[in-house]
DNA sequence: TTGTATGCGTTATCAC
DNA sequence: GTGATAACGCATACAA
């Protein structure tokens, strides 16, 4: 019942002398080894449940070199794409006994690091990088070395970014295909001056412009960098950003992400074009956003869920030793939401 | 530069005789003590950059009895809400040398309950519980036991959630206060027949249902049983909710969160209605769909950024030994931000 | 200023 | 089946 510990809290020790037994046998009912007598193992249950007794992690994770944790980084957990993909993991990994540990490193390069560094020395079991900032643009390699830095401790797990390296294993999204689809799809309904709005060079980014101009020149239609625009993720920042170009004719709209289609949709509202009839909106991620806007947004779905679950799948059996059994980059495919913005 | 441990990894041992010093010196310059001399003090750091020395967390955490982490518990963070308040729970924690071990206990009492243990188990220096579903309804104490329970191990503190305890900290928002203020605002602009629309019975739901019977009686307008209405937090359902009842007539919705008064608006858009001419929409949380929607929803802010800031500043407070200086309950104000779904 | 020795609470390897 | 005891890597009280 009382403990004189240090820190008031029960230990093994006294489990150990309540039940007379030794430390050793208190440790082998608390880890269920079958070698010990039913008998005894009764009694030290019983004394243990009675006194709340639980292992302290610390002197666990010192001897066995684990604490059961992975490191989750997200630039930023506000974000209903990221939030979603932490609450998968987080679900998944809580269900195989690990917990997490989350950062969020913003998108500079340096707080990225700083990031990395910091869940490496908190002793990881495995670190998960969630967004495809984390890819870098794919124009410089050195961009990720850091990640590659950081797999010679523990396995890296990449959330749509293809980052190649020892011990590092990847998870994207066909995000090429689904731009693809989608574009393709615009222009077969009659679009031919198809805008695509981007808010970044990231590498899924770039996956959705090649998907983007693919289309395009596919249907014998000239890829205009005016049509190309880079823009802040803000549905304000997009209507006013687009109400700006006076002479800028378009006629359809792809966007990398919702907030930026639900910005083109305000534009329309402004400027009183209707919705597919004028310019019709595709936009991406199939978030809250897509549902609440008027009308209602087309968009992809990437299928965070799947990507998440492959991830910890995948990761649990690195852990386990069996990596060369996991395929360093796995992708998923998108499906496209067809909803009001678009007449496909 | 070689170290020869169990783990592969560089320990203070390897560092000391590297460095030709005792470990307990390798430990002062790492922890910056002032008993050193600039000499070795030098001399050591070199060799611990060089080899790339972190010490060893469970170690330090076993003899500390602290890994400096808090545990955060959400229900779900994938809810905007909640994302956000874990942005900045992260960023101040974080910003102050603590990291945050993340766990999603759903809605249901024994995942709570289960949550916080498992959390404990960690041994966490604090626990902070954001949202008020974490107060339980308010009419039976004992479904917060488990919270005081947890209490007798860390510091406790809940976000949106009004429970009190030896050792448990609340901060809130005056969401009594916010949602008398929007319906008075409501009835000021000639409205009678108001709903109110919630997904739950939570403590902080119950405030706004107190906030807005107020302004009825003040206004000496009745309260109506079938004017309050429980919903899921989805907006569709919300829409189809509404279209069910043909023979309900209200001229206004004040809605407990952002995604539900969106059901509302499209419910409008479905009858013909129009915004805020034939009904007024007044959201909650003032989250990214209060922008996206169309109209755009007017909506009470509850100020996250400075809830999560005061909760970590007081949680701080609390580890540091200055628990007397911080006060069990805090209450911060709401605001409303007038958009376009009401014509006050 | 520096070094020695001990404790932190486990798990695991031996003996018995 | 059970019990001593040695790691695990660090911080720190105490000596020097």
């Amino acid at each position: 019942m009382a403990s004189y510990n240090k820190n008031g809290q029960v230990n093994i020790y006294d489990i150990a002398q309540m039940a007379n037994v030794s430390i050793a046998t208190v440790s082998r009912v608390v880890n269920g080894s079958d070698k010990v007598s039913e008998n005894t193992r009764k009694r030290v249950l019983e004394i243990i449940v009675k006194d709340g007794f639980t292992p302290n992690v610390f002197a666990r994770g010192l001897g066995l070199n684990t604490m059961h944790t992975v490191g989750i980084t997200v630039p930023t957990i506000s974000d209903m794409y990221m939030a979603r993909a932490v609450y998968y993991l987080e679900k998944f990994l809580s269900e195989n006994g690990y917990n997490c540990i989350l950062g969020c490193s913003g998108f500079e390069q340096d707080g990225k690091k700083a990031q990395v560094d910091l869940l490496l020395s908190k002793r990881i079991d495995a670190l998960i990088l969630v967004g495809s900032t984390y890819a870098g643009s794919g124009e410089n390699i050195h961009d990720t070395d850091y990640i590659r830095e950081a797999a010679k401790n523990v396995p890296v797990f990449v959330i749509n970014g293809d980052v190649t390296g020892e011990n590092v294993y990847a998870c994207v999204c066909d995000d090429k295909t689904a731009m693809y689809e989608v574009t393709s799809a615009v222009i077969k309904s009659g679009r031919k001056k198809i805008m695509f709005l981007s808010d970044s060079h990231s590498y899924s980014a770039n996956k959705k412009l090649e998907g983007y101009e693919t289309a395009l020149k596919e249907a014998k239609i000239p890829v205009r960098g005016e049509l190309k625009m880079y823009v802040q993720n803000e549905i304000h920042y997009v209507r006013d950003m687009l109400l700006q170009y006076k002479n800028l004719s378009f006629d359809a709209v792809v966007a990398t992400d919702d907030a930026i289609a639900v910005g083109a949709l305000k534009y329309a509202a402004a400027k009183g074009l209707s919705v597919p009839g004028d310019i019709s909106v595709a936009g991406y991620n199939n978030s809250s956003m897509a549902i609440a806007s008027e009308p209602e947004l087309t968009s992809v779905d990437n299928h965070v869920e799947q990507v998440c679950f492959d991830t910890v799948e995948r990761l649990l059996k690195v852990i386990h030793d069996e990596a060369k059994e996991v395929k360093p980059r796995v992708m998923v495919p998108c499906h496209i939401v067809k909803r009001n913005t678009t007449d496909f």
